[in-house]
DNA sequence: CTTCGTAGTGAACGAACGTTCATTTATCAC
DNA sequence: GTGATAAATGAACGTTCGTTCACTACGAAG
């Protein structure tokens, strides 16, 4: 092991703490409700440590932001390398993204819970972010072949806002379906719809 | 007119226009980004003047929160008087649900906007309000005639995530469709699919 | 052993927060 | 007019906010 890794590992160790915690506080509470002593505390850290981590509160929400996406993004790559038909796909990724969002750890949370409007100075960051990943969804649905007439980004925003509104009411593990079911439902319905 | 509407007339005029205010900033900023001062300064008041009419911001937000899901509700409830086909009673419903949330006041987009669990002591109170809202929708789909095996709760919380992400995106008048066209699409889809 | 750089501390800063209250202003009843 | 009632003011309260900084602790380098 490389000698400046082992100097630095306890300070890697801080700031992965505080990042994970400070993505817990932000997606349950939200942002401004969140304070850098809530965070501080959590960690069982003083305040200052914060600030020898990360520069402002605005900076620690878009380093949470960054590890979301690419935390969310990955478990959505993952599933999707199951080779299947295109609509399959469609319904890995919606799979992989509401067992993102059901799972403990808050980063993927903060990125459908936290709005970019919501802090102002670094929101164009927030905002290329999430548009990074919600491109995956635009690539999969212009995969599908659909009847004339269809919106496809109206199709993408349908299934993005269903998808992220369920932070609103899935528990997990708790008696309704599970992230699979939910997948299943959702895309099935948009593909073949649910009337008689 | 009655003396004593007469004499309230000032005071129930600063009432409303406080609330309209509050509506607007909390569907803006968010609860705990919009402050006290915020709001007094946009009324043109001083912040002992808020406490007047509310005791406190709690209870200023569940008010606010009030008139909020009775201007949807009602405007959801005038929407279905058009006597139709239950599939077409759902989309109207969906359209002056997103009308309603594409309107520059700022009553219907906090529903959407302040999560109950936002506030703590007041969350039940916003819940109750809001699922007194949301009961429309579950009649509704209710009365659809569903293929086997479709589950109407899931449909449910996939229209209402759908129409509601829309706040995210959906800019009125600019380019992209309408409120109808959008509602038509969505409950087209739910209903019919829209797989080649 | 000494030196150095940095993670972390603890106290403090000014500003903004929700809330209170004595006082002033305006309106209606008599 | 006079008194009563309530809206509205403006200043203040204690607290918490994001942020800063002089200082300590400690492992790596020479």
């Amino acid at each position: 092991m490389p000698k400046a890794a082992l100097r630095h590992r306890k300070e890697d160790h801080t700031r992965q703490r505080i990042l994970a915690v400070a993505a817990h506080c932000f997606a349950d509470g939200g942002y401004a409700a969140t304070s850098i002593r809530d965070i501080a505390r959590d960690v069982g850290v003083t305040v200052g440590a914060i600030y020898v981590h990360f520069p402002s509160k605005d900076r620690l929400l878009v380093a949470v932001y960054e590890m979301g996406v690419r935390r969310i993004g990955d478990a959505v790559d993952a599933a999707l390398r199951e080779p299947v038909d295109s609509w399959g796909r469609l319904e890995a990724a919606a799979r992989a993204h509401l067992e993102a969002l059901s799972s403990n750890c808050g980063f993927a949370r903060v990125i459908v819970r936290v709005t970019p409007s919501d802090v102002g100075d670094v929101a164009a960051d927030l905002s290329r972010l999430r548009e990074g990943y919600e491109e995956r969804f635009r690539t999969l649905i212009d995969a599908l072949r659909l009847a004339p007439g269809a919106d496809r980004t109206l199709l993408r925003l349908m299934l993005l806002g269903a998808l992220n509104h369920s932070q609103t009411w899935f528990k997990r593990g708790t008696g309704r379906a599970d992230a699979a079911a939910i997948a299943r439902q959702f895309v099935g319905a948009l593909r073949q719809g649910v009337a008689a």
